[in-house]
DNA sequence: ACAATAGTGTCTGTAAGACAATATGAC
DNA sequence: GTCATATTGTCTTACAGACACTATTGT
């Protein structure tokens, strides 16, 4: 067992660990659900202070790595989560990464972006020492306020990378409360996807999935009651066979 | 428009800049191709000098970003794909980021991994200065040999990635050199996905898919010659509309 | 002619698209 | 009963799966 490894030059590998200055790393989420017959982003407020970049501009929620805290990026993504909305999401998925030169003027950085879904919880809980922070619509794939950073093409990205899950996988369940009608359900999918579904080739499609479960309860309005169902399994998503209408073009 | 954040003490961004250590930024490749009959996967061997983690250790070819020289990620990952195989190859798609205590001993270190398809260009090319590089065959998830760091993981996710992929697109044509039969492209699909493939509704489906166009040239054998293809606009993917084979299971 | 592979055709099954029909509770 | 929505059914279409058939070269 020789070991000819014998350079007793400065080309040591801690030596050329200090040769590559870090870029700043962050985490950045992109939260959506779907309120007000819309699907709509969480976004948050900039920090008014000396120093920081685009001070006062709408982002996405977000954040330095604490590798003191952050056992890893996800938790670092759930920790983000939990405090900008109190919420544990049924639904946390990475993105990818983004980083450069250009994207912040603090110096070469490098975010690693997640998307949450989750259900309305209401107004965005101003958090003890939470920024101000709103949902916004999505309009086309961004929304119609100015983002800091790159975060135009992030959410883009995100939208993006939604509404194709949404031809194929079950997804749109955890944009919804616990327990939903299928109607819910497919309204959900409508309002990602931007066009109407077939009632009746949903409901086939659904159900042939063989991921919900019906709850022993019926929603009741001005009209024929209709079934509630839940999720059987927190988490699972299913991938149909076939995209949705696969129509000419 | 109160604004009660009077907090003066040393939290500027500045200041607050500081409190976070960065992570180690590196960014690995996975780079596959067809050979032999068999997917492949480009490994590399860690450098065997004190203080290098996993010495000798087969490995996901990477490394640190370099601030200086890389704008961006995907420069950073398209330079060191080019170092490691003097090819430039016609897809690369990122894959997603790792990071996290563990994963590096030399400290919290977060990883940028693309995957990167390209035409079988022979043994490994032992670059100038390039560490010894090897073609491994996929089996299963991953290689045979134990490798570096997490790259087990990643391999492992960019594979997935891959077979999934290639069930619903075009994806395969790149790692077949610029010309190539119907033939040997169904095969390239029946490599990466484990099993064979109707010959019938695949060519229905790649000629439905219209982004081959023949070149004036046919493949001369022991048999009746076959047409050649290309790719119309190299880098351009197809999705299908439906997967292959959604049998039974 | 024969071997070997290229390329096409035919039949079937599955699930979506379109649209109609029926069911049920509030009023 | 009427209204409004829930739920189911029927018919058509698109395309994959299976498998057979024809075409074209070298030997």
């Amino acid at each position: 067992m020789a070991k000819p490894k014998s350079k007793p030059k400065l080309s040591t590998a801690a030596a050329r660990l200090a040769d590559f200055p870090r870029p700043l790393t962050t985490v950045d989420l992109a939260i959506f659900t779907v309120r007000e017959g819309a699907l709509q982003v969480l976004l948050v407020k900039r920090p008014d202070e000396p120093g920081e970049p685009h001070p006062g501009a709408w982002a996405l929620p977000g954040g330095f790595v604490d590798i003191g805290r952050d056992r890893d990026l996800e938790a670092c993504a759930r920790r983000k989560l939990k405090e900008k909305t109190s919420v544990a999401s049924p639904y946390l998925e990475q993105l990818g990464s983004w980083g450069g030169k250009e994207r912040d003027p603090r110096g070469w950085s490098a975010t690693h972006v997640y998307f949450a879904l989750i259900a309305d919880p209401g107004e965005p809980l101003a958090g003890a020492n939470a920024p101000a922070a709103a949902w916004y619509p999505i309009a086309g794939e961004g929304v119609k306020v100015k983002l800091a950073f790159d975060h135009r093409e992030l959410l883009a990205a995100a939208v993006i990378r939604l509404r194709s899950k949404v031809e194929y996988t079950s997804l749109p369940v955890y944009l919804l409360p616990r327990e939903f009608t299928l109607t819910e359900l497919q309204r959900a999918f409508e309002i990602v996807l931007g066009r109407p579904v077939e009632k009746s080739a949903f409901r086939d499609r659904i159900k042939a999935g063989d991921f919900l479960e019906e709850v022993p309860r019926l929603r009741t309005g001005q009209q024929r009651p209709a079934q509630l169902y839940r999720v059987k399994k927190l988490g699972e998503v299913v991938f149909f066979p076939r995209t949705f209408s696969p129509r000419k073009e």
